[in-house]
Parts: structure tokens; C-alpha cells; sequence
DNA sequence: TATTAGCACTCTTTGTTGTTGAGTGCTAAC
DNA sequence: GTTAGCACTCAACAACAAAGAGTGCTAATA
């Protein structure tokens, strides 16, 4: 007993009922809304064999069939496999994203909105963590006698700026010069190098500076540390209470905890690895909380570092063709934005 | 007709009575509960009299009796005038807060996290907008050769820091000058201001850097405005999934959809101009969509400018009690913090 | 005169019961 | 191999009854 023509007809037209009605199908409702050819008694022992195999469930005896998770599998990657990516909304999702420019953060937030919307479930954008980039730009500024900021701009564009609280005082020209100084020496480098070997030689061999250098530079580190949380922005978290399975309050409610809890969340968008769309349904998801989700990642990368991730949270009844073809869209200008910059 | 004292306690048993069981009270059970001193029957009567009155309101013919609005801003005008506040957790909190130091910003995103913990309610902090706080210090920062960072601190604490496009390049002594310059003649003025009239004269008396001003200055501004929304940062927003007036998914959806509202949410917020705590009840709040909610708010001023907002928003049905016990301690740590930096 | 007991009445909530209808699996006929 | 027919299942819905918490009114009471 194999997937022969006839049984994946019915299952895609099963498939496709279910996203669209959140209802479970009969034999005879398939019969009377989709060209199958055949009659309901057929249909249903295709069914009672599709069931067998795992790509259907009945809620109960008298009830139609609803997809398992398998068949969603089965369902998307026959699409893309045919990457049928509709071309809508082109123009003006161009000139509203290369319009923005800045921080690659806002880039996703911005885009993490527009997909919200356009999709109608919820968005995340996810900015990497600061520790695995490179150091691009550091400028340590006084803005008063006890504070200095020090503003650090690394290679994934993430803008981070620690206040530090350095009683003392502290002219312009003096941490111009060191901040001249730690351009000079850790300019390029990841940021777990600069704590591991690094500070340890600056301060031997900067001795003009290194009094500066041993309560500023440490002090850095200890402030970044602190705010290097993956950065989480959601969108259109409350679309999910247009979908008939969330109307459940404690669904909804679940749904709603698992948002907020940042960790999780984070943890399961960046278990992707490969560049491009990564799809995990269901029970494939690592973490029980979002076994009835489904989530669309796109990961975004430039010479082989993770710049962002971009992603789609909803049911397991997912209009996965229409997300798809969205983020599709969507990725490649991120993508252009990116080398482009 | 007026509020005796005997209707007065009853009124406050029903309140206390509401807030802990959310259901409606009858004159038989709130004898049994509370230890009026009079039988159920003249309390009937003095229910009927406190409707008549306002302060009460009947679901239906044959249920208990629930307070109205008017009835909630007496009890809370009580309380406040007691100020019965208790000195919990007072130790812990102090210590928390008083480490952290950073940007106001920061200060009010993190007290809103404890906020919504040890009330169980929704919380949110509001930082002021940019435009009517003054600038403190600004410094252009190159990037690269087409990037420009500037990094604006005013004196709410607030970091702008827009990335600006600018082709061309720039060495660092260049914009340092420039920096200087802008430093020299803006620090101290409002935004407004700045925007208003001083550009223009900027332009004419600084001519050796004319060719920078003109591009850079209106594009800072630009980008300022651009970005210059309020920043509102929620905490506990699924909190309202404890409380049964919010078990209809209907309830919970708007509830939420309202906290999308960012916009509503901040004129709401800012609308309270007094120093200290406010509290606006059910339909006491401008908007239509918080008619049952209660939202306290305390705003913290220095020397007569706006600092920030915490507010705690819930059911009418809070226990107004706690919350402004809590916030009033937390209230208290930040203006101490606010007065030291 | 203020308070209270008693009573008839109201209305929601909860449980029961029957009906409907969409669906199934099985069997026998085509 | 396919299909018509049939008995069966089960959720959903509506109708109905009973329970229970509450009310307002009236008459008795302190």
C-alpha cells in the first residue's frame, strides 16, 4: 500500500480543504467541492488507508479526517518543490524596504511588520547576538563628568551602547585617543577573541594608557554582557485569535505565554541553520509549548555569518504557500539589502 | 438619601468583595462573609438605596449587586487618602534597582518587569518623546565612508543615535570639529527650538563647515523625526488570562489588540500631567476600548520636566490596594535614582 | 420608626433528554 | 476495482426541568 496518484490527490485536496476551513472533511463534502472522480465510498476507504499510513486523523468515528503533521510535511515540500512564488506586491514592498536603510535591526523589525500583515499570523524578527560578530567601530564619548558611552558598531550592524559610569572625568581628546588606540588594536575581530586573549596584551602593551584601559575596557565587556540578550521584536501577536483553533482561551493563552517567553523562542529560530526558509511543524518543533505551530524561518547570511532571522508563527493549518511565497519575496530584498550596503 | 456610615461599609464590603471573587454579591452571602451587624434584609435595602445611588449595578433581576465605576473611584480615593502603604519586599527592590544605573530608559523597562510581577497585572513604561527634551551632548561618529553615526543624549537620558548615509567620507578630526561646533551652540537648547530657529543661523555664521551643516543637520532632524516615536515597553500583558472578566476570548482579544495600540496606549498615558500616581477607572479613561479597565499611572518629573511614565493597567476590578502600594515604593526608588544621576 | 422574617417571584446555571445530520465501515452488487 | 446501500456512531443543538441564589414587598416585631 503505497501514496499512489489518486491517494495524494485526495490527500492535497484534504490539505488544502483544512487550511482554508479549520473543519474536518468527509468523504462526501470532498466529493461535492473537489473533481476527485471517484465516489465518497472510494474516497473513503482511500481515506481509511491514507489514516493507516499516518497522513490523516479523525477526531472521532463519526467525525471527517483532518492532516496530521505528516501530511502538512508531505503538502509543503511538494511546494517547494514547485516554488510557485507569486509576484504580488513587488513594487511597492521594494521602495518601502530599500527606502529604510540603518541598522540591519531595523531592517527586520520593519520587514518583520510588513510580513505580519501581509500574512495575517504572527511575525518575529531576531537580531544575533553581538558575542560571535566582529568589532567593527568602537567610540568611547564623555558625556558628562562621570559618564562615558561607549558606542560599538560590529559587522551584523548591531549598535550596542553601554552607559559607563567612570568617576574621574574624562576630556574628548583623551578618549580619542584611546578609542584610537582600541580601534587600532581590535578593530575586526569577534568580540569572544577580544575578551579571551586580547585585554590581557592591550594592557601590557599600552602602557601610556593603561589605567584607562584596565577600568574602561573590562568595564565594557561586563556592561555588553549584561544587555547581550538576543534581540526579539514580535508583530501581530493577537492575529492568532482569527484562527477558529485558538478561540480556545487557554490555547490562546498558552500561545500568547510561549510569545513571551523570549529564551524559547530564540532557542527555536536560531536551532536553524541553513541560509534560506527552514520549515518545522507540529511535534517537529523542539519544544512541546508549540507543538500545535507551525514556524517559517528565513535565515539571513553574508559570507557565512547569521546576520538575522526572520519568521512566521501560526497553526499547523498554515497557509504554507501563501507565507512562503511572501518570505520569498521578502528575503530576497533583505538579501540584496545586505550585500549591498 | 446619603452615604451613612452603615452604607459606606457595606459599599466597601462589596468592593473588597468584587475584587477578590469577581462575582456578583447578594445581601445573604455578604452577611455571612462580613460582619455588617444588620440582617439581609435591611442590607437589600440599603443595596437597592446604593443603586439608586450609582455606586451599585444588578447584572440581572435575581443576581447579587457589583460595583459600578463611581463606586471603585470612592474606594480608591479612600485608600489614597489613608496611604496605608505597606513596606514589603522593600529591601530587595531597593537593592535591584539602585544597580542599575544606564539610561532612564532602562530604568523604567526594568521596573515595569517588577511591576507586572508583583502585581500580576499588565504593566508599561512610556519614555518621553525626544522633541520637547533638550539636547545634551551630540557627537558624529564616522562609521565608514558612507555612514554617519550621531549619537544624541538629552537630559531625559534618552540615546538617539541615527545612522545617516552620507557619501562622500568624512575623517574623524572633520567631524569632530563639527561636533564641536553643534555642541558649542545647541546643548541645552529643546529640540524645538533647535529645529525651529537655529539652523538657519547655524548655517550663516558657521561658514567654514556650511557644506556639512547643510547636509548633515536637517538629515539628523529627519531621521530624529522618523524615529521619534514613544517608546512603550509592555510587561505581563498575558496576565489578563488570571482574571475571569477576561475568560470570553472576545474580551481577551480586544483587551490585547488595545495594547497593539501604541499609539492609544501613549495618549492615554501621557494624558495624566500631575506628578505622582493617577488613577483613571472604567470609563473614566478618554478611550472607549479601556471602558473596563483601570489604569494607574505615575509620572516622574525633574525640575518640571517630564522623565517618563509606569503604568499598570487591568481590570476595574484591581486591587487597587496593592498596586498602589507597590508603585508608590517603586515610584519612590526611581525618583531617588532620578535625583542622584 | 427602623429592623427583620417570611414569601412569592425572577432569572441564571446546570443537567437531562431527544433529535438531527454529517460521517463512518462493511457488505453485496455492478 | 468501484460503488450503492445500510446500519451505526457521535457531536452539536435545542428544549425542558430542577436547583439555587438572589430580589422586592409586606407584615410582624422591638
Amino acid at each position: 500500500m503505497d501514496l499512489n496518484e489518486r491517494k495524494l490527490k485526495i490527500l492535497q485536496a484534504i490539505v488544502q480543504d483544512y487550511i482554508q476551513t479549520a473543519e474536518p472533511i468527509g468523504s462526501r463534502t470532498l466529493t461535492k467541492r473537489y473533481n476527485i472522480g471517484v465516489s465518497p465510498a472510494t474516497i473513503r476507504n482511500e481515506m481509511a488507508d491514507l489514516e493507516d499510513l499516518g497522513y490523516l486523523t479523525q477526531p472521532h468515528t463519526s467525525a471527517g479526517r483532518i492532516p496530521s503533521d505528516k501530511a502538512y510535511r508531505l503538502y509543503v515540500d511538494y511546494l517547494l518543490q514547485m516554488k510557485k512564488i507569486a509576484s504580488f506586491q513587488r513594487d511597492s514592498m521594494k521602495t518601502n524596504l530599500l527606502k529604510r536603510f540603518g541598522e540591519l535591526e531595523d531592517v527586520l523589525q520593519y520587514s518583520s511588520k510588513i510580513l505580519s500583515e501581509l500574512t495575517n499570523y504572527t511575525s518575529i524578527a531576531l537580531a544575533p547576538q553581538i558575542k560571535g560578530s566582529r568589532l567593527k567601530h568602537i567610540q568611547l564619548v564623555p558625556i558628562d563628568n562621570e559618564h562615558i558611552i561607549a558606542m560599538i558598531v560590529t559587522d551584523t550592524g548591531v549598535i550596542k551602547k553601554p552607559l559607563l559610569r567612570f568617576s574621574g572625568g574624562m576630556d574628548f581628546d583623551y578618549t580619542q585617543k584611546v578609542s584610537a588606540l582600541l580601534n587600532e588594536k581590535l578593530a575586526g575581530l569577534t568580540f569572544q577573541d577580544i575578551e579571551q586573549k586580547l585585554v590581557k596584551e592591550l594592557k601590557e602593551e599600552a602602557h601610556q594608557f593603561s589605567s584607562i584601559i584596565q577600568t574602561i575596557v573590562p568595564e565594557v565587556f561586563k556592561t555588553l554582557e549584561e544587555i547581550d540578550d538576543f534581540e526579539l521584536f514580535l508583530n501581530g501577536t493577537t492575529n492568532i485569535f482569527n484562527f477558529p483553533e485558538f478561540s480556545d482561551i487557554f490555547r490562546a493563552k498558552s500561545f500568547l505565554t510561549m510569545l513571551e517567553e523570549k529564551s524559547l523562542i530564540s532557542n527555536m529560530i536560531t536551532s536553524t541553520e541553513a541560509e534560506g526558509l527552514t520549515i518545522s511543524i507540529g511535534s517537529e518543533n523542539p519544544f512541546h509549548q508549540a507543538k500545535d505551530c507551525s514556524l517559517i524561518t528565513a535565515t539571513f547570511k553574508l559570507e557565512g555569518n547569521t546576520m538575522g532571522w526572520l519568521s512566521v508563527i501560526g497553526p499547523t493549518r498554515m497557509d504554507y504557500s501563501h507565507v512562503i511565497s511572501v518570505m520569498e519575496q521578502i528575503s530576497s530584498y533583505i538579501n540584496q539589502l545586505l550585500k549591498n550596503r
